[in-house]
DNA sequence: TTCTTTTTTTCACGTAGAGTTCATATTTGT
DNA sequence: ACAAATATGAACTCTACGTGAAAAAAAGAA
């Protein structure tokens, strides 16, 4: 998991940067409006921490084009009480907001509740986008129609990211414990599936004399 | 605007009140469920606050009969810390939540918020666009005529825009929970929605083996 | 009320699309 | 090189969806 830190003031990058390092978060930093969207563009992250108050490019400017980017989450940092800017700030589709001082545990306990929402309904690896909630799965922009059965052998690998799976427990899971079909079935889905990730065929990894497992390198 | 204040205890109402009053807001009170659902048949009731803690009726069982009788938004008041009311309290319905002691500042904040969210009385797609104050259907400057259930059906599917939805999902929001008939009676109704929305039939997605979802893209 | 019209629900059929099986090709590890 | 496991293509089966029509229910009109 990824976190980028847009604030002009280095002091606090620096301090929000601990905690999220503490916590076993990745850390991108941004000093501005501008570098955080050439990171947005060029980086996979999954949140961003975001300041209203900056001189070059102010938070509000740059959220909006952030949403316009991606829709990546986003944790906002004001100052202490004024409650326009949460008001503001959620109508452009922020996702939580913390004003300054703000406790490290406070931060941290808004960072995991927003990962955790934001990741029970989409999956993100490259530009390769499953959406639990619509169904859909996009790569490089572009939707790619899954049988069902494709979108439910994917979400289940996904949900087992990392982790080899048999046939068996593939067809208990997938298919339910009530198939009593042929255990190769599985073959020809793997097959299937693996066409239309295209490019990202090769996540599917054969556990040779096992099964298979999902992963997403790097 | 005119907002009800529900509360048991007099002096919460009058701060409540005193705030609304200052923002220009209209304000009716009950202090208990039963004044409330009166108030909500026989008013024009743009919000309601609602507090969980009442003796005569809690809050729960109110506002599931408010919601019987309109859709009126409702923010709802509890104590702090209880996040279980809160996962309830969405799952039924509620706009927002705010925990006692709250400030005035942000109470105010949420319900412009609320207001605002509802009072985006129109949806509009190129040329469809869906009154949700009148029920008309316009596409290409022409009223279109909705049934009843084609109406009710349309507007579930525009508030859950890019979600698949189910049929039991369907069959229990717009049919009601207390439906039980067959699924299939679903099919039928997206088969005339589709009629309705003539051009834009495509808008509703047929998800394979899962059910349906509304789209805006292209 | 009673009749008429509109809306909703059920149902059966045809079909496109999805799932399964299997035979054959290919890969992998020893 | 060999055996065992996996990948693949194609035939076959099955299922879920779209549809039209008819029955049932609800809403309006007289």
């Amino acid at each position: 998991m990824t976190i980028l830190i847009v604030d002009d003031e280095e002091l606090i990058r620096n301090v929000i940067k601990e905690y999220c390092l503490n916590s076993g978060y990745q850390v991108l930093e941004a000093s501005d409006g501008y570098e955080a969207v050439q990171l947005v563009k060029n980086k996979n992250i999954d949140l961003i921490i975001l300041d209203i108050m900056m001189p070059k490019k102010d938070g509000y400017t740059t959220l909006k084009e952030l949403k316009d980017i991606k829709n990546i989450p986003v944790l906002m940092l004001s100052a202490r009480g004024d409650e326009y800017d949460k008001l503001l700030g959620f109508e452009l589709g922020i996702d939580d907001y913390v004003t300054k001082p703000f406790s490290p545990k406070e931060l941290i306990a808004r960072i995991k509740v927003i990962l955790k929402r934001n990741n029970d309904e989409i999956f993100t690896y490259r530009d390769m986008i499953l959406n639990f909630k619509s169904h859909v799965l996009t790569i490089e922009e572009k939707e790619i129609k899954l049988t069902p059965k494709e979108y439910e052998l994917l979400s289940f690998f996904i949900q087992n990211k990392d982790i080899a799976l048999s046939r068996e427990q593939l067809l208990s899971k997938v298919w339910g414990y009530d198939f009593f079909g042929d255990d190769r079935t599985v073959d020809t889905h793997i097959k299937m599936l693996r066409n239309s990730l295209g490019k990202y065929r090769h996540c599917i990894v054969t556990v040779r004399g096992m099964g298979y497992r999902f992963e997403t390198k790097e």
